[in-house]
DNA sequence: TCCAGCAACTTGAACGATCCAATCCTGCCT
DNA sequence: AGGCAGGATTGGATCGTTCAAGTTGCTGGA
């Protein structure tokens, strides 16, 4: 069991002051290069590494970014959360930040968490997803001037604060001009009830793009909960319409397995294309429109080290591109 | 913006001095019931929250656990590890700890990241998820008298340290158990290769169950790497037998997976059981083997608080019973 | 020759909690 | 009334780092 290597241990081996080993470490410029030099070489042989809690006392920010991680709902979409965990922790260790988790059974008992994890971690920063219209959550975080990005747009005031989205309509409008540009004109749509930004934009992609092909898509529309059991209800729903539509994009794969049971349950095939590129998605063969996850993880940490970092930067926001996943069911 | 409530504003309020409200913190049974609660009504009002860095930095300990988010792999078990962690979280949230998360390419990695997690951030301990024979990490860990827990058995020495897991032979036989008690014998097994640990119990439950009806299981086993294609074909293989199995349990839901596209290639239908109850199981209806993952969670936490908080105590095992999740395609 | 000006480094204090040892009180016994 | 035991309370030191305010030594202009 080594012995605890201080700054103070460092200074003495490389015959400084502690604050001189400081300086080595947060502003080199201003130590002359030998010096400089024999520091390095000190922290090096001794393995010397700057505590954290110590660091955090004197300065009052932790190096800690904080992200909810959700009870998985459905099941079908928890893999979406996870791969966007490992890519936020991944990005975060190499800008020094370290990523820590916490749980909160609604928006309400979130905010009191807020409290929670900034006076006793003096968290530095979170990340949220998921918001929706008018989040409290954002608003009680915006307030009181705590750094915070989201994965999600602010639907109601696009510049409110940083944020990083993947661009669900240009999603739908590519799986639906695929389908098009495979001769298909009636193309419907499997979508949520209108009112949530993330379901309005995913079908408005699919909107323009047969609007684009001159097709008139109002009769080709439906709303209704996410679920399996849901999408073949809404499928058989949509079958039986005055014109039935010869293929499918949905708003979520859940939506879409539903399709396929009913499809496969009324002997038909037609193309379905799902929405997350879930893994249920690439077992069983659907095509799907893949969010760019990891990116969209490390595009939330540049911008909220952005904040921490940079002295009082404007909000940016980045929009990502999904990419269209074809397999053999489309 | 409020004030900073330090110990020093909450023992001036309560009149009384920064020690008492410390212990009435830490050890509230050496105070006066009447001052008690005075300090706790000052601790209400002024809304103090200790400051986690400074009593860190006294008693060199963070309550932090570290558990390491894997890259996920073939994006099916993905959702294994996420349920996981939400159990992890709240669990550990409920007894004053937190979760922080960190990444390693692989092993050898993960034990040079230990070093770091430790020496910055004074962590308490680790959760170490999918151990093998002759961990390296569990080595290094335990001879720094590091607190650990494991979930995943260590197969050489089952007493080593304290781990939690789950019975994946209790598992795979009550599922051959309940395709026996409906009229089969031949229950085939599509499991990994001879050699891991999970594997082997596994497979070994699958055996245990067809002996004790009487059923030789020798030319009813498989052994392949985990995947839908390997699944698929090896699938095919074992349907070209001299006797042919007529029921499938399965060592993953990708090879369960395989295997219901190999089937349905073939104009078959055979009762097919998978392990790990993953969304996509959940989805198409496969029946499966459910692993308490909520449960295994809060275990490792209660194993981990008590190697922390309890004075050297020794190591402790708990082995969770999986649940056999009946669908429509079993 | 003197001292302003600067760069490079050193010293003392502070962050907020806990631990330790010393002191103060209270009630009880003689 | 005085002494004493024992628990409750107090002040001071401490953890490892950074901030603020020195100190030293050197250069160069008048």
């Amino acid at each position: 069991m080594a012995e605890k290597v201080t700054i103070a241990t460092v200074a003495r081996h490389a015959r400084v002051s502690r604050q001189t080993v400081s300086n080595v470490i947060n502003a080199p410029h201003i130590v002359r290069p030998e010096t400089r030099q024999r520091v390095q070489d000190a922290i090096v042989t001794l393995g010397y590494r700057a505590n954290q809690a110590a660091r955090q006392m004197r300065t009052g920010r932790s190096r800690l970014i904080a992200v909810r991680i959700e009870p998985t709902r459905d099941g079908i979409n928890g893999s979406v959360l996870d791969r966007f965990l490992h890519g936020l922790t991944e990005t975060a260790e190499a800008s020094g930040y370290r990523v820590m988790l916490y749980t909160a059974a609604d928006d309400e008992r979130e905010i009191t968490a807020y409290g929670d994890l900034l006076s006793t971690y003096d968290l530095d920063g979170f990340v949220i997803t998921g918001t929706d219209h008018g989040d409290p959550r954002t608003a009680w975080l915006a307030e009181r001037e705590i750094p915070f990005v989201t994965f999600g747009r602010p639907w109601d005031h696009p510049q409110a604060h940083s944020w990083v989205d993947v661009d669900g309509a240009a999603g739908t409008a590519e799986a639906t001009g695929h389908l098009i540009a495979a001769g298909h004109r009636h193309v419907g749509f499997l979508g949520w009830p209108a009112g949530s930004g993330v379901g309005d934009d995913r079908r408005a992609g699919w909107r323009r793009a047969l609007l684009g092909a001159g097709v008139d898509p109002d009769g080709l529309d439906t709303g209704t909960e996410d679920g399996i059991a849901e999408g073949a209800r809404t499928t058989r729903e949509l079958l039986g319409r005055a014109t039935p539509p010869t293929a499918l994009v949905c708003a979520s794969d859940s939506l879409a397995l539903g399709a396929l049971q009913t499809l496969r349950g009324a002997g038909t095939t037609l193309p379905v294309i799902g929405f997350d590129d879930t893994p249920v998605a690439a077992a069983i063969g659907l095509s799907s429109v893949s969010q760019p996850l990891g990116d969209a993880a490390a595009r939330c940490v540049d911008l909220l080290t952005d904040l921490l970092d940079g002295p009082h930067r404007d909000p940016r926001q980045v929009l990502l591109r999904p990419a269209l996943v074809l397999r053999h069911l489309a």
